[in-house]
DNA sequence: CCGATACGAGACTGTTCCGTATCGATAGTT
DNA sequence: AACTATCGATACGGAACAGTCTCGTATCGG
């Protein structure tokens, strides 16, 4: 039995900064991993996934679409999933913080934002599917949620609790439900195409929320 | 080449009635088709895609649990998205018409009623992976909708005009706006696991939205 | 130039699954 | 009894796909 000869196998994968000069340390002999080539994979098997969904990735197309062969993909992730993992980890969520006048303001920003995001299909997709595959790769789901949804309901919880303490809102406003209401306001429209909305949709959601339905005065 | 000898060719495939005797004209020979095979397939077809979708159901499986050859359901339909398709149509949506005293009952008995709904595995599984592969397969995502989604929001929003019609809603109302707002509040929750609510969920939802988050008074 | 690693391409194996075909047995009509 | 369509079971062809492996080539450090 051998020793193995320990390779120093300081372990590139799935993290390999060719370039970049990680200082003396660590050069790896050999020709270096292309960075390029990283970043076709990682878009292809978003667009794969946004298509299809996780059965829908099939390497063999990740790999044509990217221009890579199969082993350029499976040296850097050992399957599938964890391809998948680092695809949604990278997805960058460009939010931006709003500043505005009022909290009304802010918030038909932010429901726009939404709405638009909704409009491009990759981005729609890849939440419709997520939903429905969640539960089959929870790992997925989790990356997801960490990387692109948490964020974003934690932007609008700080825009309510803003508004709250400027006392433009409800002093006892239920925040998560104000979320919930907001935020699945913009999932459920389209689902069921409705014709009902033009472009005054978000107005007419916050508006709605934030008037509320009782015909009594609240207060 | 032989003439084909035509078969009468009445096709009673996806529609047979092999008892239940529709009136002299056209008894069929030989056996008559299984009634309970049919309805054992629905049936596992049902489980099979509230378990993985449509990838999921695997004919092979669907025989399998419903006790039937693989012959036995391609002599009904004549491929896996006609099953599919005839399964969810046989859907029935036991959303019971709210005649409550005010509309904030109603529609907390109604968000109540679509939050037992999420609560059953089987139901809050088939409209998640729907919604992911509704693009994939829109004949299943139509039938869904017609079958399950759209009369449940009718019933939503004919209380909510009556509310208005009793003068217990805002004369302005947005109608659409407050049917997306509780049904999408309804899906947002949970998807990010909330620990938040307890059983008051229904209440906290109607009453924040009946209420309004704005600290001016609306009227 | 040499050794080492990466590259694109694609052959290959093993698995899964759809849809068809065939089996002997069964349950109806005539 | 003769006839016929359906029954459950299972073998089969064909396609799709994951993951491995092997080409010959390219690019790095020394």
């Amino acid at each position: 039995m051998q020793p193995v000869t320990v390779v120093p196998e300081s372990d590139p994968g799935t993290e390999t900064r060719s370039t970049g000069g990680s200082p003396g340390s660590g050069r790896r002999p050999g020709r270096p991993r292309s960075e390029q080539a990283e970043q076709a994979i990682i878009e292809a098997t978003l667009d794969l996934f946004a298509e299809q969904g996780f059965e829908g990735v099939c390497v063999e197309l990740v790999a044509a679409r990217a221009g890579v062969g199969k082993a350029t993909i499976y040296r850097r992730w050992p399957n599938k999933e964890e391809l998948l993992l680092a695809a949604l980890g990278s997805l960058k969520s460009p939010l931006p913080e709003p500043e505005g006048v009022s909290v009304r303001d802010d918030l038909i920003a932010m429901v726009e934002v939404m709405c638009a995001d909704k409009a491009d299909p990759r981005k729609a997709r890849r939440y419709a599917l997520l939903l429905g595959e969640g539960e089959k790769y929870p790992r997925l789901m989790a990356r997801y949620k960490e990387t692109v949804v948490e964020p974003r309901r934690d932007v609008m919880r700080t825009v309510i609790r803003r508004g709250i303490e400027t006392g433009e809102l409800r002093p006892d406003t239920d925040v998560e439900v104000a979320v919930l209401a907001l935020t699945g306001a913009v999932m459920a429209q389209e689902k069921s195409v409705d014709r009902t909305f033009d472009g005054d949709f978000a107005t007419r959601v916050v508006d709605g929320l934030l008037l509320g339905l009782s015909a009594r005065a609240p207060r």
